[in-house]
Order: C-alpha cells, then structure tokens, then sequence
DNA sequence: TTGTAAGCGTTATCAC
DNA sequence: GTGATAACGCTTACAA
C-alpha cells in the first residue's frame, strides 16, 4: 500500500504516521545512532508505506548550502558540439552527486544574461557557460555574489573567470599546412560568421600561408555561410572565379561538406581541409584533412575546474588566479580513394572518440 | 561598487542597507503599490548595491510551490536523437519560465531508478523520462507521490503515464513497400539490439513482407549492431552469401552507413532504405530512402503534455486517462544519382527540420 | 504606508 | 533515546 496522490508526505506526516516526534523522524532517516533499532524501524516502516522523500529544497534551505546544482548554459543544444560537451558536465556532476540545470540561450546575450541571472536565483553552486557574446559583465564575479562561473569554448573578454577552450588556432595551422604540403597555393578559406572560434580557425590559417610566403586572394576568404546550402553556393562562386582556388580550408564540417558538394559539380580536383570529423569523411574520393577533437572533454575540463572553484570557495582558500584550459585537436587524413573504397576504415585512424556511440540516429 | 564577493545577501541585510524592516524589501521588490516612492527607490538601490536576489528556493519553499523545474531524464545526450529531444523540451519549459533539470542514464534502470527519486526528493513539477527498460515500478504515479511524468520515445510497460512516441512501425512499412515497389525482394534487415524502437521497425518490415507474400529469409534478420563498423561487417557477411540480399532495410543510419560502406565494396547494385535522415544521403550514389522525423517535436509534445498535467493537477482536474501521441514519420527518396551528383539538392525535398541549424560542427 | 507574527519542511541545539 | 524550540529566507495575514 502506498501514498494516495496528492502533494508529497511531509516528515511531519510520517512521525504521525509512526507515532513520534519529527526530530526522531529525521534522525532515523540520518542512520542517527541515538535513535532506538525499533523506533527506527517503525519510522522507516512509516516512511516506506507514505513514500516519503525528505525535502530536499527545506533541508538545503536549513543547512545554508547551496542546491546541489550546476547550471549549463549553452548557444544551441541541437548542435552535437555542444550535446556532447553536456554531457561530459553531466557526467562529472553525477559522479560528485550534483544536477545539472540545463538551459540554451540561442546565442542571444539579452536571453544568456537573463538566464543567468535565474540561475544565480535559484543558488546553483556554480555555472558552466558557453558565452554568446562579447558582452559578459553579467558573468563576473561580484555581479553574482561570488556563484563561480567557467566559460566553455570561448574565452572571457575582460572577465577573471576560468575557461576551456580547443586549440583552435593550431589545429587550423595544421590542417592548413597539410594543404601547403600537398601543393595547394590557391586555398579558399570558409566559415560561419566570427564567432570566436571562426576567427581564430581564420587566424590560424592565415598565419600559416603568410609563414609561407603565399599572398592570400582577399576574395578567398568568406565568413557568412552558416549552413551547407549556403556554403555550397559560395564554393560555387569562388570556383567559377579566373584562378579558383584549388582547395578549400572550412571552419566547420557545414562549410566542408558545402564545398564537396560544390567540388563534385565542377570537373576540377578539389583538395579538403576542415575542422569537425564527420561521417562518411572517408568516402568522398577527394583529399581530406579533419582537425578532431573531443567535445565532451571540454564539458569534463570545465565541470573539473568549476567543482574545484567550488572546493576551494568552502574551504574559503579562494584567491587562485583565472585559468585558461587549451585542450589539443588532432588532425586526421583521409585519402582520396578513387571511389571512396578501401584504404582507412572506419574509425581506423580517427581517435578514440570517433568511435564511441555518438552517431547520429535513433538507438 | 557591488558586493564583496561571499555568499549571496539576504532580504534581511537589504533591509539593513536600507533602513526599513524585511518586509518593506519584500513588497518593494514584488512591485506592492502600497510602499511609497522614496522608500521603494532606496530599497531597489540597497538591492542593486549588493546585487541582492531573491532566493528562489526559499520563496518556493514558503510558496508551497514545488521548484519550477522540470526533470528530464535521457539514455544517452551525445545521440543527436535525445539532444534535439532536450532541445524541444528546453524551449517549452523556458517559455513557462521553468528550468529543466538534465539527467543522463546511459540506459542503465538502476541509475534511472536513483536518479528518478532524487529529482522527486528535488521537488521537480514533473519529469519526461526515456524509459531504459521494462521495469518502469519506479516510474509510476504513486510511487512519485503524484509527480507527473511522461514517457518519451518508448511506450509505458504496465505503468498508466502519458507517452509521446514516433511512428516506428508505420515509416518502417512505408520505407519497406518503396524497396519492394522498387522490385527488390531479398531485403537484409539491420538493426542495433532491440530497444523497442528497432522491435517496432522491424515488426513494420515483417508486416509488410508477409503481406506481399514474401518469405522472408530470416538469415537476412540482424540485429546486433550498434555501430558503423558492426554494421559493415555483417552487411559483408550477408552480402557473401549465394542468393544475397539485392537491398536492406536498417533500423538506424549506423546500420545503413555500415550497409553502404559493404555495399560499396562489392560490384552489386545495393538499394538501401533507413530511418534517420543524415548529411550527404543524397550523395551516395545508390538508392536510398530515409524515414525522416523531427526528435525536437517529441520533445515539445513530452513537455506540452507534462504542462498539461501539472495545471491540471493546481487545478485538481485530474483524472483524465493517459494518453498516447505518435508523432507522424515522413520517407524521402534519394535518387540513385551516378555519381552523387545533381538531382535532389540538399533538404530540396527534405522536411524543414533537415534544414534547420542541427547540423554537425562548432559554430 | 509600514511593521509584527507565524509558518513552509528541515535540522542544530539543548533539554528531559 | 526522545522531544521541544528556534532558525534557514521568504511571504501571507493581520496589526499599527
């Protein structure tokens, strides 16, 4: 027999239930050795047959600590990026007992700082945020009474906080020289719009092919497609240019993808570089090169320094300065294989997350 | 200048700052027209100063209110399934003002039976759940004390909750009569091992065999592969046999890009048919047809019916029978385009939500 | 217009 | 061993 419905027991239900006091009600609950081995069967006899769940909002109330809450702020949940770093958070908090309160700002700042201070209302203990915009006051310290905060995937601007970012820019310096070794000159450079990453991929890139001496077509480089249709259509564009580019360096699987789309519609032979591993990378019979990388690492990066702040906030030991995580990108090629057969099989080279179960679909 | 760091300032030391008792603070911050001007201006400049707010786990508590939270429980986030599923809760409970609480269970019962209980303890309004299993004892009703839960993407075993599935069996037929009017009768049908989901599309395939009057080769039925690779590999097995399959049917696109990635190493003339839309699937080069969805609507529809049952039950209306949506599934036909190219540009044909922002990929 | 008292569900402290 | 009392931060009800 159980609970009827209604709004859950509270303690006082189940020391009436039990016949005793609601201090002896807790205490049984607390494995309290004070408590006598019948009354406490009694109590937890009641408690069983109600249901009860102690409160855990009133007994964090009462105990002056915070909610056992992280909250997770990010710009677009449905991008894999950002799932994936999810749950690495997730993965971390649960091992140390805690909840994540997860919210998606949409890139929108006026929503991020809306959220944010929500957050700060309802006393999570600390906050992981991939920032939307350059405009992070709202992320500061003292703005938040002291709630630590570590920024995800980009970094503060004019902020003391703690981030985690990826190598951005080297691994676009590597993907970009593989296309210089390989003898491309003419590289088309692709992108979203500059997010913070975009720009360092673009910086990285440039800063390679000025190492080489390359004189860069300023009409190579285009910063505006943020989805494959667009992206294809500016690839179309800059191949049916006098002198196209021979090659493409893009900012992201969106842009890549969008170029081999555009490649395989012309006759010429169109070498890839991006960032952003992607299904199927290894079947498209022309020369590719992905900066990898672990998303979900840099959600564990971000929980271990935000947990570590929090650590240090109760041990009153604050006063270490902001860090700055740069975690590595590795760059995998895929061979241009006549008709996408043979050679590098799936997952054979790519790192170990490649593998893990992260592939689209249903399960 | 603001507060000095330390934990967050109460209602009391507002009303300190600014000379009035606790109550005054209070009704000056809810907007109480009977608090005068002045007072309420130094009031709201005392809050400013400090940074006070209020503490929304203390007014809920003396509100009776639960927490303005939302639980929602998936098997596994790094799937893009369950991340747009997030993604669609997320929305509907930001437009309610409510916060989702995010747990991962990695489709293991134990954890989700823990981690059920501890968000019933956190005094969420409700939770939408991805069962993992069919023990689902802990998902009922009474147990919850009343807490509403909904089901998302699988179906309640024994357990009387609301439930919003995807239309498994029916795109699984459809998917399938396009391979048999195509002409293909040795269909192979891959899968991952059974949730119920790959259950219901292979019941789907079966169905519609056995209706047009095909003995199905049950040699041709597996389903043990979770990823690309296993898929490969037994794709290649079926494919070696004498009298091989001239087409399959995969349950997931795993299974379907492990199929092509066989299909691709033999000389023969794969057709493939799948659910889950994916990048590039027009570009393979053979016939393909894709069982296309929208994960972001279940998780909207979850949270529309979980809304649904909190106000009914402030409303003390409850008592309407559980109900069941099954959310329509759409097939779209990739063309066998020679070589991937022309034809069918990309999302032409595709349902909206293949175009929107959900592709792979850093910003 | 402002302040006081009581209580939401829990626990620390002190009494019995 | 067990129970009364006060308090966490806030708000409703009532008094001044």
């Amino acid at each position: 027999m159980s609970a009827s419905e209604g709004s859950p027991p509270t303690m006082r239900e189940v020391a009436a239930h039990a016949g005793v006091s609601v201090m002896t009600v807790s205490r049984a609950l607390h494995d309290d050795p004070r408590v006598s081995p019948r009354t406490r069967a009694r109590v937890l006899a009641a408690a069983e047959e109600l249901s009860y769940r102690r409160n855990e909002l009133a007994r964090s109330l009462r105990l002056g600590r915070p909610s056992g809450m992280l909250g997770l702020v990010v710009t677009n949940l449905a991008n894999p990026f950002y799932s994936q770093l999810a749950l690495g958070v997730e993965t971390l908090a649960a091992a140390r007992g805690m909840k994540v309160v997860l919210s998606n700002t949409g890139d929108d700042v006026e929503r991020e700082r809306q959220i944010v201070s929500d957050l700060a209302a309802w006393r999570v203990e600390g906050m992981i945020v991939v920032p939307a915009g350059r405009d992070q006051s709202h992320l500061d310290s003292p703005q938040l009474n002291g709630i630590p905060v570590v920024l995800a995937a980009r970094p503060p601007a004019d902020i003391a906080v703690d981030c985690v970012l990826l190598d951005d820019y080297g691994g676009a310096k590597e993907a970009t020289a593989r296309l210089l070794a390989s003898g491309h000159q003419r590289i088309g450079f692709l992108s979203p719009p500059a997010v913070w990453n975009s720009a360092e991929r673009l910086r990285g890139f440039r800063s390679v092919m000025e190492a080489a001496g390359i004189d860069l077509d300023e009409r190579f480089v285009r910063c505006e497609q943020r989805d494959v249709t667009a992206a294809e259509r500016t690839a179309q564009e800059l191949l049916a240019l006098t002198n196209s580019p021979s090659a493409f360096f893009c900012a992201n699987s969106r842009n890549a993808i969008g170029a081999y789309r555009a490649a395989r519609g012309t006759n010429q032979d169109i070498a890839l570089s991006c960032f952003d591993d992607f299904e199927l990378a290894d079947m498209l019979g022309l020369s590719l090169s992905v900066v990898s990388y672990d998303p979900a690492a840099i959600g564990r990066e971000s929980a271990r320094l935000l947990l570590s702040r929090i650590d240090a906030a109760s041990n009153s030991k604050d006063g270490l300065p902001p860090r700055r995580i740069v975690l590595p990108t590795t760059v995998v090629d895929y061979g241009p294989e006549a008709d996408g057969r043979k050679g590098c099989p799936a997952g054979a080279s790519a790192p170990s997350w490649r593998r893990s179960a992260t592939r689209p679909g249903t399960p």
